[in-house]
DNA sequence: ATGGTTTTTACTGCGTC
DNA sequence: GACGCGGTAAAAACCAT
């Protein structure tokens, strides 16, 4: 980041970008080289104005739409090209095979540019967007609403400075909530590889900065369906739980109480209206909660209703 | 930061197979 | 004995203020 944010004075002592190490070369024609990977960078002041032109006709051709070629050219006065000269950092002539590589680096730098540093950073957090969500194997529409936000977080500028794990992370999290589907933080945490609480930092800069409005968590019944699907549970048993939930919507159980784990409770308790049975243990497990919160789920839901035998047969 | 609420951790006792 | 279940106290996590 530092070197592409140095002022144009103080640029040529930098690190190289790609292995760190210090560039090398020669200030006057502008180029440096990186004695390690071989990395090359031309100052902007050295920039003449013939091979200007032509990367101008080259992006006219090339490029459909997008930023004004000047703004896109131009990298904020920071530029890095892979210099003609063919020589190397000792100003010797490069043999001809080490000439075709770099004549094709330099290609492919100079197609690489013509995209401004802000976009290529786009792409680059809007493809580990998809990555996480395949790797949660979310739907394309929830991947699509995590592109969104980021985009907008972009534009605002939320995302300037911070963690691009991070914000990937929350990003998918909020999306998955828009989307109402239901994936707990925790499980976006883990395949984020992050922790559970800087995830939730971030998703409550996103939600504040970029959805002004607060997304409510999925439903007991969206829960429901997960666990019983995750779970392979007999789909009697996550109808009952559904008609139980249902009838039994009350703030006095599910106000403040975590939607997995009065999910949970329901999948069990129906499990045994229903013969099937499923250990608590089990339940718990696949709702990624503790069996006593289950057992406390239950217990309420036991004290504030009567469950009668209706329930079992309005199947 | 704090205090109230919820969840988890860890442990115990009970009945059944 | 092992397993499933119910309960409890205390720690930890969470959330609004």
């Amino acid at each position: 980041m530092s070197v592409w944010s140095t002022s144009r004075d103080e640029g040529f002592t930098n690190a190289c970008p790609v292995c760190g190490n210090r560039l090398i070369g020669d200030s006057e024609k502008g180029e440096q080289v990186c004695p390690t990977c071989g990395y090359v960078t031309l100052a902007p002041a050295d920039s003449g104005p013939e091979w200007k032109a032509m990367d101008l006709e080259e992006k006219n051709k090339r490029v459909r739409v997008g930023a004004p070629t000047t703004l896109a050219l131009h990298d904020y006065g920071l530029t890095t090209e892979i210099g003609r000269t063919m020589r190397d950092s000792h100003g010797k002539y490069l043999d001809p095979a080490m000439r075709a590589t770099v004549e094709k680096m330099r290609k492919w730098q100079s197609r690489s540019r013509t995209i401004n540093s802000e976009e290529r950073g786009l792409s680059n957090v809007l493809s580990r967007i998809s990555e996480l969500c395949d790797a949660l194997n979310l739907p394309d529409n929830v991947a699509e609403t995590a592109a969104q936000i980021y985009r907008v977080s972009a534009k605002k500028k939320v995302a300037k400075s911070k963690s691009i794990l991070g914000m990937t992370a929350a990003t998918v999290y909020l999306a998955c909530r828009k989307c109402g589907v239901s994936r707990t933080l925790k499980e976006v945490a883990r395949a984020s590889g992050m922790e559970k609480g800087s995830v939730a930092r971030y998703f409550r800069l996103v939600l504040k900065e970029v959805e002004k409005e607060y997304v409510p968590p999925p439903s007991v019944e969206k829960y429901i369906s997960k666990l019983v699907n995750v779970a392979k549970i007999d789909s009697r048993v996550e109808h009952l739980a559904l008609t139980l939930s249902r009838k039994t919507s009350d703030s006095r159980i599910s106000s403040g109480k975590a939607p997995a784990g009065l999910a949970a409770a329901y999948v069990y308790l129906s499990s045994v209206m229903v013969g099937a049975h499923l250990p608590q243990r089990e339940v718990a497990e696949f709702a990624e909660v503790t069996e006593v919160t289950v057992r406390n789920r239950c217990r309420e839901i036991l004290d504030n209703y009567v469950i009668r035998q209706e329930f079992m047969q309005s199947k």
